[in-house]
DNA sequence: AAGTCGGGGTG
DNA sequence: CACCCAGACTT
């Protein structure tokens, strides 16, 4: 109470100006101006990490196969990874998924309608839950994303690190703070928006800044360096030998499993190496052994598709090779489908790559 | 606290 | 090329 008289007397220091800057300056996006939590939490699970443009497609896809919590919540995975194909994190589809029906189970079916409810949820942390209870139901909750770290961070010129555990909370603290409490919904979406149209990470457009007055880094000349960041990010490669078996109209494809890079993705048979392999040496490891041992003769292409797939966080060095077998072979872990069923199959964008340049090379072969 | 998980845009 | 995007989870 005491902190609302205070703010309420001083004014929330950074409000009133958002408001009027977001009135006039704002996109319009399907998933604003609405209060359905449900199609909410869709939209700020895709926008996880994923600038607007990218997601665009995916949000309205998304909400015409799944228009509310229950549909959702009966789907089946792959149908759900189909969807979800090509825009990364993939973890979060399948969260997607738990989370909804825990609605089911936990909540009746209604999504939750306080903070801690929602952010009980599989795969909603602190910044969604926030978004998700103030968007809809207009809770006092105030969301710290990138765009609040850079713009909190600027204006009151912070140099804490952003990703420790000290910076986190000391932005969480602040952003609470400055908190528009008369509307916290309309506050979190403008502060963002200003995030990510006017106060960007390169080249902001400070010469028309509503705040320039009180910018401690424009004032400073440290826009440019803030937020600070302590941790860098290590590219680390990986090799990958792919094999498009064909046999009799068949081809082979497993989903991939463990905790490792394209969880419930399918892809094509699969030879990971330490380091750079040619064909022949490939042809004398065990795996090959393994996936081959009963096929008869076996036709191998030079490599049909080869390039270098560029993560944040990884560099896959990926050879593609076309294979035919004389026999089916007994593929451990590898189901056969129909070549023509390929495109059922959520795969990653590599992957991805190889199909559609293995249609336009060889149509005949589809 | 540090590592992991994707893919694409930007200067 | 480096950096970042409506982050969350695991170890």
């Amino acid at each position: 109470m005491k902190k609302g008289t205070e703010q309420e007397e001083q004014g929330a220091p950074l409000a009133a100006g958002l408001h009027a800057w977001y009135a006039e300056n704002h996109r319009v996006l399907p998933w604003r101006g609405i209060t359905d939590a449900y199609r909410i939490w869709i939209s700020e699970i895709i926008l996880q990490q994923t600038r607007v443009v990218q997601g665009f497609e995916y949000y309205n896809r998304f909400i015409s196969r799944f228009p509310d919590v229950r549909s959702l919540a009966a789907a089946d995975d792959d149908e759900v990874m189909k969807l979800w194909q090509g825009l990364g994190y993939y973890s979060r589809a399948r969260n997607l998924l738990t989370a909804a029906r825990q609605v089911v189970e936990r909540f009746g079916g209604e999504f939750p309608t306080t903070y801690e409810g929602i952010r009980s949820l599989q795969g909603i942390g602190d910044y969604t839950a926030a978004a998700v209870a103030s968007f809809a139901y207009g809770l006092p909750h105030a969301v710290v994303d990138g765009n609040v770290y850079r713009v909190l961070s600027r204006i009151y010129g912070i140099d804490t690190p952003i990703d420790t555990t000290e910076g986190r909370k000391l932005f969480a603290a602040l952003a609470d703070e400055l908190l528009d409490r008369k509307d916290p919904g309309g506050y979190n979406q403008a502060l963002m928006e200003f995030g990510a149209l006017y106060c960007v990470p390169r080249s902001p457009q400070c010469g028309r800044c509503i705040f320039a007055d009180r910018c401690m880094a424009l004032a400073t000349h440290r826009v440019e360096e803030l937020p600070v960041k302590q941790g860098k990010t290590v590219v680390k490669p990986r090799y990958f030998n792919y094999f498009y078996v064909r046999q009799g109209g068949d081809t082979w494809i497993r989903r991939r499993e463990g905790r490792d890079i394209w969880r419930n993705l399918y892809e094509l048979p699969l030879i990971e190496t330490d380091e750079e392999q040619g064909l022949d040496d490939l042809q004398r490891s065990g795996i090959w052994a393994e996936l081959f041992h009963d096929a008869g003769q076996v036709g191998v292409s030079s490599q049909v598709y080869s390039c270098k797939h560029v993560l944040s966080h990884r560099i896959i060095h990926a050879r593609f090779y076309m294979v035919e077998t004389e026999f089916a072979p007994d593929m451990t872990g590898y189901m056969k489908i129909p070549v023509e069923r390929l495109g059922d199959y959520a795969v990653s964008r590599l992957t991805e790559s190889f199909l559609e340049k293995l249609s336009m090379n060889y149509p005949s072969l589809f």
